[in-house]
DNA sequence: CGTAGTTTTGAGAGGCGTCAAGGAGCGTGG
DNA sequence: CCACGCTCCTTGACGCCTCTCAAAACTACG
């Protein structure tokens, strides 16, 4: 075992509500436990795994931040998700046996390892298993087709204000507040994320604490009135 | 079996190397024709399923043009993706137990039922059936993820030309011309997809009829240049 | 305390949305 | 067989939202 791998138990993490043991009984935790043999810390601003890298294995966020960006071959690049504790990144190198998309820590990270030819053998055992992969790719498709939505019929300020919901609910499910919350990524990195350029994501920042919706101080920010947020989201006035 | 259901067999399906069967054996194959038991006809401009539909089964298109579209309560909607013959319709049902969007017939269509249930359990059974599933849904997650990097980065022209070069590639995957197609969806169809309006659409069409890149007769269009369209797709005159 | 990276803010431009009118294709019915 | 109405498509004029370019302020970090 490497310096960067640590012997791991999901039967003792403290996220497995969250995460891919969710729902597991005693028997089938202990299975996995064998499958998920190891952890890797990545540092801040360096990649879990590139575009092009030979896919083997699914990665569960044990702490930190992530970010997912695809690029073109001309340099364009977006950022399609950010990826937090609990949440599951790789799935896009199945389909071709290689990633499709970089990864890169937004903090100092760790993941547990999850070769994926072992889950597939597990998943063939455990119906639970089995099902709950499937759940987890779903899942997956329908939050891009949320993004797909945003991207395609909003317009900057709910776009935004969509995002932060969205982050927040997330954070509170961690055991976040649902009222605070400190951005991990850059305006840049949010402006990606949502089709804006960053000085767009500084105005419409700008504009929802001039509205007293929100406060914000660089990557901190309060929300101060949640239903506001919400009808900036649903404002309507969109294209 | 009632009046929409038809007797069919994968084995027998000419679309068996584009479809779910691809690369079974013939005893896997065999297994799967008891679970793909019917077929159902769908109308044009009739759904195949709404969202709030409970889940029950995936669907392989058989003949026929589908669109997805995400809707939300204030009555937003995006199209999600178009599905030709061979493409598999429903994988956002799988999280939530109930479909996440509507799937609507384009022309009248034949789609074959897959009782999901049936191929979890047929693919614990068989490893390349469990791994060809999972493929089918990391290709959804890849190809969700390049839509929202045309949607987050491209400007009108490049986005059009993306989408036809998307779509007469994959007619000609299925035998088709790779410079001539009929476009089974309406311009507004067109620009939800791709996050514009419809008169844009239409513009933009004009645009490259004029800069002699392609023609277009209504729902024909004939593509003379097809490197051009890809120089549009690659042009970084980008936001 | 200097330097690089990030964020904010302003001014100006342009791409695309909005509104509106007219044309083309097609099914229906007299 | 043609008239009619409906849907879809095209085109024009105008305006606004967001991009672009630019400069300055702030923060982090060596």
């Amino acid at each position: 075992m490497d310096a960067s791998s640590i012997k791991v138990a999901c039967s003792s993490c403290n996220l497995r509500e969250l995460c891919l043991p969710m729902g597991l009984n005693t028997e089938e935790m202990d299975k996995l436990d064998q499958v998920i043999s190891s952890r890797r810390r990545i540092k801040r601003g360096t990649p879990l795994f590139r575009h092009g890298d030979r896919f083997t294995s699914l990665y569960a966020v044990r702490s930190g931040f992530f970010k997912t960006c695809v690029t073109t071959a001309d340099g364009r690049d977006q950022v399609t998700g950010f990826q937090m504790t609990g949440e599951i990144i790789g799935l896009d190198g199945i389909v071709s046996d290689h990633h499709a998309c970089d990864a890169i820590a937004l903090e100092d990270a760790e993941v547990c390892v999850m070769p994926f030819d072992q889950v597939e053998q597990l998943s063939r055992e455990f119906t639970t298993l089995q099902h709950h992969v499937h759940k987890i790719m779903s899942r997956e498709i329908v939050r891009d087709h949320s993004v797909m939505l945003l991207l395609g019929s909003m317009r900057a300020e709910e776009r935004l204000a969509a995002f932060l919901l969205n982050l927040v609910q997330r954070l509170h499910a961690r055991g976040f507040s649902q009222s605070e919350l400190i951005l991990r990524m850059t305006r840049e990195e949010i402006g990606s994320y949502l089709g804006m350029k960053l000085e767009t994501v500084s105005r419409t920042f700008s504009k929802f604490v001039d509205d007293g919706v929100i406060d914000v101080k660089q990557r901190y920010v309060h929300i101060k009135d949640t239903e506001a947020l919400k009808r900036i989201v649903n404002s309507q006035s969109c294209r």
